[in-house]
Formats: C-alpha cells, sequence, structure tokens
DNA sequence: GTTTGTGAAGTTATTCACAGCG
DNA sequence: CGCTGTGAATAACTTCACAAAC
C-alpha cells in the first residue's frame, strides 16, 4: 500500500501536535486523497476505528508503524558522502523510525575523518571490517555514478540485502536482494509534463482538465 | 502517464549508447515493466514503431521529450542552497532537457556570493528583483522546513507558477500554482515494508508473493 | 447525530492474443 | 518471420452509498 507512509507522516504530526483523534474525511483532507479510499485502506490493516468520532491518532500510528516495519530497528550504511549523501544522512526521515545510521563511507581523504551529525565519515575500506561487528542491513548509495555498480558489489558482498540507489545508474544485484533505484530529477520531469500542457506556447489551447499533480504531503520530521 | 519519464531515460541513454532502434520487449526488460504496457504507452504518442524490428530511439526519445516538455526551456530558481539544495542545482537531471538554472538564492551570509557549479549564490532578497528581470516558471525549495511557507508565498508574489518542495512541511500556495511536495525518506518506508515482510523476525513465514520492489531505473545522465 | 466499515457499482489500468504490416 | 498496434478480456483500483456502531 503505497500511500500508507503518507498517512504515516500526517499522523505523526498529529501527534505531535496533541490531536487525539482524526476522522477519514481530515485524514483525507491532509492526504489529498478521497475519504472513501482512505477508510478502505485503513481497513485493510483491520478495524480501528471508532464509529462516531473517528481514529485514534496514537493508536493508528503504532499499527501502521508496525505495518511499515518501522518500529523496527535497520542498521542503515550511507556510501558516498557527497552533498546528496550528506542531506540524506542528516534528514530525520532517513535516521528515526525504524532505521539507524551504522555508518558513513566515502572514498575522498579530506572527508575521511570528518563529522556528519554524530557520525564520523570512515574510509570505504573499512566498510568490510565494519560490516562483520555490525552488520547493515539497508545501504544506501550516494556516490557518482561511475561508483555506484562496485559499491553495490561490495556492499551485497558483505551481506546488505536491500539497497537505496540515488546514483543515475541502473545497478544490477543478485535476485535475492532488493534494490530500489531512485531519481531525484523524476519529480522536475512530472513537473514539467503538467508545465508543458499548461503554460506551453504549442499548447496553450488545450482545454483537457489535467489532474492537479499533487504529490506525498510530508510532515514535520521531529 | 507515470512511465514516460522512465522511457525517457533509458532511452537517452541508448541513443549515447548508439543502439539505432529497441524493442517493445527490450524496453520493457529495462524499465522493469510488460511489454504490451510498454507497446500501450507507446501507441497513445502515435504509431512510431517499425513493425519487424521495433522503435527507432532517436525519434521516440524526441517525441517523448516533446510530450514531457523537455523541449521547451524553463528557467528554475532554487531557494536554499544547503546540502540537499547544492545536490539538485548541481544534478545534471535538473540543469538539462527542458530546465536551465536561473539563479540559486539563499539567506546565509557565508554561502551568499559562492558559486555551486557556474553559478553564484544570491541573496534571498536579491530574488525580486532578479525575477523582475528574468522570471523564473520553477521555484526548487530546499530550505529548512520552517523557512519553506515564507519562501513559497514570495515565489508565488513573484510569478513563479510551479514549485516543487523537498522541505518537510505541507505548502498552502494558490489553486493555479502547481505544486509538487518530495519526501525523500519515503523511498526508505517503502524498502522497510518490503523489508519487514521478508525478513522481520514477527513475519518470517510470511509466503505470500510480493512483488519485487523496482522503482525508476535512471540512467546517466550526460 | 456522527463516522466507520464494506458490499456493490463504476472506473481505470493491465494483460492477453492476434490481425496486419514490414 | 518478428514485432507493432489494438480490440477484447481481465484485473485492480476507486468511489458510492448505506447499514451498523458509537
Amino acid at each position: 500500500m503505497a500511500r500508507l507512509p503518507v498517512y504515516q507522516r500526517i499522523l505523526l504530526e498529529l501527534v505531535r501536535s496533541g490531536t487525539a483523534t482524526v476522522s477519514s474525511e481530515q485524514l483525507a483532507d491532509m492526504a489529498r486523497v478521497n475519504a472513501s479510499k482512505v477508510r478502505k485502506d485503513l481497513s485493510f490493516l483491520g478495524s480501528f476505528g471508532t464509529r462516531g468520532s473517528g481514529y485514534d491518532t496514537e493508536f493508528l500510528l503504532s499499527h501502521i508503524d508496525k505495518e511499515l516495519g518501522l518500529d523496527a530497528d535497520w542498521p542503515v550504511v550511507f556510501i558516498g558522502i557527497g552533498n546528496l549523501g550528506r542531506a540524506l544522512a542528516r534528514s530525520q526521515g532517513f535516521t528515526s523510525r525504524g532505521f539507524r545510521v551504522s555508518g558513513l563511507y566515502d572514498v575522498a581523504t579530506e572527508l575521511v575523518g570528518t563529522t556528519v551529525g554524530v557520525h564520523v565519515v570512515r574510509h570505504l575500506d573499512d566498510f568490510e571490517a565494519d560490516a562483520a561487528v555490525d552488520p547493515p542491513a539497508v545501504g544506501v548509495i550516494a556516490t557518482p555514478a561511475a561508483a555506484a555498480q562496485d559499491v553495490a558489489d561490495r556492499l551485497v558482498g558483505a551481506g546488505v540485502r536491500s539497497l537505496l540507489n540515488f546514483a543515475p545508474r541502473v545497478l544490477r544485484v543478485p535476485s535475492h536482494v532488493l534494490l530500489r533505484q531512485v531519481d531525484l530529477s523524476i519529480e522536475l520531469q512530472v513537473l514539467s509534463f503538467y508545465l508543458s500542457h499548461r503554460d506551453h506556447p504549442a499548447s496553450a489551447s488545450v482545454s483537457s482538465p489535467l489532474p492537479h499533480p499533487v504529490g506525498l504531503s510530508p510532515v514535520e520530521p521531529g
């Protein structure tokens, strides 16, 4: 269920702001979807609502967290501590709720030894030894494209079974390894599609009612 | 059509590697989808394939580019030149194929005047004057969450009609403004979902065949 | 009265399967 | 022959609408 993370974020904000209950309609507004959809989605997890008053935010959040596996504690290593890697490793979304930074690695000698948040950047050559002591579950690759496949091979070799690849290159991994390729510029291309069908000189007369391109609605992380 | 950017990326790589034609099955493999889906998707754009041999990569790419609006030249401003903003502004995906960096802005005096790629970071206070000269079409917000709404208001006030928000806060904008909220940690949560249904101690016996979580398959930008 | 949970209806997307073109 | 393009069949998803629960 691809909308679960969205509900999770919204509920997290509601819990933090002290809201005790929320109706499907309120949740739907915040997630920018239909209220029935929210109810169908949530009924998939079980009957957690109270008719007449809505859902208990804290109770519902804990169940979504469990469903998403955010009640676990997966060690995550970050490879490639450039601008993007640093941004990811420091972001609350990547360092809380189910995940724990277990190591930051790079090959640039001027980066090795520096600190990012509370963590010290180590040389990639130390990775295998570190992994033997504290085996990482997830590897986040934010290296240049040319290095990504080698890094992926080393991660897989060290037993990492899940990869998140931000480098703009398609990776080959064994079938038992979970891989998600992430391309930040896809968002811009989607925007471009709507832009061109709305503002483009060549299509100024397009009258088809395009749906409003509303993406995920993240809420404030801690 | 949400898969168009994926095909675009794959075709871009194929064209660069000198591949002249590609069959729907090859494309499907690379995009990790079904071959009929590729054909249906592409037939939506018109009849660009040649029966018996496949699609001309260059010809097809140019048509997808046109459909996505990547043949236009939208000026993009980046607000918030921290780690993420810098990573985005430097990435090929954000600075080519339909987009042009028209300005980088921040409020940190130690950042103002520094260069990112070929561009100089300017103070946010200069934005309105700059925008009057070269009106930006798209604004990319990569500020801290607390600043995001103010920045969005200023961008909209200056006539920007499309926003891409990477700050973890839901923005309110007038209905004529296109807004996409992007949350980088959603990818990790999706991974977490699969992780927990595969590796989690509590569900080690789950036998339902989860689909392999393969995301977008970006290819090397120039 | 309010709001959930859910069958039924409606809609959209995916896959099949094959005629028709190169 | 190989491969596209596409109607028909299938499946997935979304919305409606309302009975049951609080």
